[in-house]
DNA sequence: GGCATCAGCGTACGCCGTACACCTTGGAGT
DNA sequence: ACTCCAAGGTGTACGGCGTACGCTGATGCC
């Protein structure tokens, strides 16, 4: 009976096993993402995945390196905020492709060693672009998840196909009759941003636009304090 | 044997339901905050609890809706800059007490009647300051979830603990041998933020001071934007 | 040829949310 | 006063989850 009846594939690896779990993730959504499911996938049997990776925890934590890896590295020229503009477009570019990644990153309780090394590189393009030490680590901590791509809406489409896997674009729905009476502000605003009356705040609203627009709000806000030499009073 | 053993316990009520979820997420973390668990809290069987809340999402959006109401109403005078500031600061107390709600917010796929009652509030406050309802519209989504106080740092003590209860402050662990080598620009910010080499962005941090910084960073661009008549020229 | 190592397997445990059928009770309608 | 029904609370059960633990069979080293 010469061989198995099957040469045995590719005999699993770390390596293997987070990029299946990538891959899985970005098509059903990181609440389809069991270890389960995943070795499914991986044609094997759930408790073979441990062999390669600690527990759960530390799958996403080695997921996250994959696609933190990803990210474009800094252009070299143009300035500090030219290069900080440039290189949280390219993680927000990263960012959709993998919209599961926001909820992995906020699911892990330590940060792992490819952000660690990203956020390091950020701090050094400020320092490179002239920033105190002190300057660099406040303004770090005021763009916070940004800096990483993330939109920091409170209630994001994206979000949602990370949970579920990418989906439909889905039409705006429409308002339900008392909601212009009980929220008349926010009616008005998605009676402007749509041109005839739509969703809450789902489409009609240009997410690349309005992250842009907050991050520039942001960067002009921090090159101000840079020019007139911001310190820390404490 | 004329009544039962114990005269029957107020006899459940959503609003009892709610507060008792409330109160064991304060205390034990969102991670606790299961209907076998809270059902035991209140001496019922699990099943019990589906006579009043339709399933676990719509408990979450129930409680979400009970602390909402704990942040405080708009200041009246001072200008829209005060209010705003004063009213997010509040919130960001709110959310210190009710550590889980942030995450119980992001698993939330659509606004609460609540969420949305305070953030029209907010544009209102907007508007009466004398914003176009565009400007009112890109300044909500710029500002996006620190509107409602969320700290939006990548990785925060807070959210830990709103998952497994309030713990101990914890002593910022003493970053590893190797950590300097490969992160040499955190490395340095961490030193100089805390005067002896401690955690990497743990404590030494002033979470407040940090929030309040990136706060006024972003009204201050806001009112900038707002003085020179910004429009979005679309 | 013997043996240790280790990748992969199988079973099992204790959690989770919740569907569904049942029982009990209190109040309304006659 | 009696009936009946709606609604609140119960019990059991299902399918999912992460993962502990012990086994098996192949591989590579002496």
């Amino acid at each position: 009976m010469a061989e198995q009846t099957e040469v045995r594939r590719t005999p699993l690896s770390r390596e293997r096993v987070l990029r299946a779990a990538v891959t899985l993730a970005d098509e059903a959504g990181i609440d389809s993402l069991s270890m389960r499911n995943l070795a499914q996938d991986l044609g094997v049997v759930p408790m073979a995945l441990y062999k390669h990776v600690a527990n759960k925890d530390e799958l996403v934590a080695g997921m996250i390196d994959v696609v933190v890896d990803e990210i474009d590295p800094p252009v070299a020229d143009g300035g500090w905020k030219h290069a900080v503009r440039e290189r949280i477009l390219s993680a927000r570019r990263v960012l959709q492709r993998h919209p599961w990644m926001s909820l992995a990153i906020e699911s892990q309780q330590t940060a792992t060693p490819g952000i660690l090394a990203y956020l390091d590189s950020m701090v050094g393009t400020f320092r490179g672009g002239g920033f105190s030490v002190d300057l660099a680590h406040h303004v770090m901590h005021a763009m916070g998840s940004r800096i990483l791509g993330f939109s920091q809406e409170l209630f994001d489409a994206a979000r949602k196909a990370g949970r579920s896997g990418a989906s439909s674009p889905e039409p705006p729905a429409a308002l339900p009759a008392q909601f212009a009476d009980r929220f008349p502000n926010l009616a008005e605003i998605a009676v402007v941003a749509s041109h005839d009356d739509a969703s809450v705040v789902g489409r009609g609203c240009d997410d690349q636009f309005e992250f842009e627009f907050a991050l520039d709000l942001l960067l002009e806000g921090i090159e101000r304090l840079h020019q007139q030499g911001w310190t820390s009073s404490r």
